[in-house]
DNA sequence: ACCTGAACACCGTTCAAGT
DNA sequence: ACCTGAACACCGTTCAAGT
């Protein structure tokens, strides 16, 4: 049979993840996927929680981001920011997981963490606004790509069309009088907006913020 | 005895919450420190989740923000997220719960919704504009009273300094020619910065996108 | 080094029954 | 209306033991 490692657990995390939702990786359910004892895998992780930290150097792995001393440090931060939404995009579980896990223990987060602080530092920020500025920056593109996929299952399940007609309804019934932009706005509400709009204005909305800053302490 | 009422379930889940973190809030352990069994929570509330949802409601009550047709709308919008923030940096736990529940079931987090959302109208964005932003605002204020605040146990407990300082030696000893900035930057990366910086610059950071957007257009 | 068996101390939830 | 008792189907984790 097949060896049990480390990937193999991972991998199967993943793919249970992205389509039952995270709350659905548990180590027992895990190791009868797996074919083996649920003490198993505590050779290979020393507990859950390093287990879903496992899961989320995984997600991140492969998005390298590196400081370029000559090319203006905002581009390089929004291509950063552009970046790691596109990578969390393309497993309808990577939110929930980043959201779980205690970033400063994820390897490859930290990586990319480590290049947006250097660029902030390029911008002129001191050590403490840096330190705010990327937590805002890592945190708003995990905000931004929670707000447009589905994260319990993908939006393509027929399950998730049907919470999400359901959920608008809700809204939609809502006391008029009491919430009157949410019953109006109730179908972008839960629908989101187009990808587009995502990809330009969201990330946009972020360095804005940033830059205008940047700007006014020159 | 006592009545078993919702509002006293939800304020022992708060203080349970407040001081050992939201993942010992059980309806077990809930049960046993109201002196009553377990099952006499579902006759109050539908589920856990309902109890969550209970218990995000109870803390964004009495923030209550109205839109005023006279003022700015971004002096109005700037004061709500102050006043989220506010709110919740006034519970530990606050945060956790905040991140746990969907925002669209908590009715008194609707109604400072709906107000974001006239306001983002007033400001002259289109409705999946105003979703978009509405949803990224609020989202900034979890985001940013979640950065300052130890969300797992007091920052004043001795468990939680230790568990800084510990974390802060593990950020020191990573490799320095991988992580350069982060080795550099531990300090003020696991303790926050001070509260000033953040209530002034977190805030500004989060409108100043927002101000940026609205002139681009106008 | 890598995995199993058995056990412990927990969970949330249902359903019938009590008052 | 409001709560209990007993039971079900789960959890994560430890620890000694097997190969």
């Amino acid at each position: 049979m097949g060896k049990l490692t480390r990937e193999a657990v991972v991998e199967r995390a993943l793919l249970i993840g992205d389509d039952e939702g995270l709350q659905a990786v548990t180590i027992r359910r895990l190791a009868q996927d797996l074919g083996v004892t649920p003490m198993a895998l505590y050779w290979h992780f020393k507990n859950k929680e390093q287990l879903i930290v496992g899961l989320a150097d995984h997600l991140v792995h492969g998005f390298v981001v590196t400081e370029d001393p000559v090319r203006p440090w905002q581009e390089q931060l929004r291509e950063l920011v552009a970046g790691l939404v596109r990578v969390l995009r393309r497993h309808p579980c990577a939110v929930s997981v980043l959201e779980e896990v205690d970033h400063m223990e994820v390897p490859h987060f930290l990586h990319v963490w480590n290049t947006a602080l250097g660029l902030c530092r390029k911008a002129g920020f001191t050590y403490e606004e840096s330190c705010l500025i990327s937590k805002y920056l890592l945190q708003g593109a995990i905000a931004l790509s929670a707000g447009q996929v589905n994260r319990k299952a993908g939006v393509t399940s027929k399950e998730g069309r049907e919470a999400a007609r359901v959920k608008r309804i809700t809204l939609q019934s809502l006391p008029q009088d009491v919430y009157p932009h949410i019953v109006e706005m109730a179908a972008p509400l839960v629908e989101g907006c187009s990808t587009e709009l995502y990809d330009t204005f969201g990330v946009d909305l972020l360095m804005n913020g940033i830059e205008t800053l940047a700007e006014r302490r020159a």
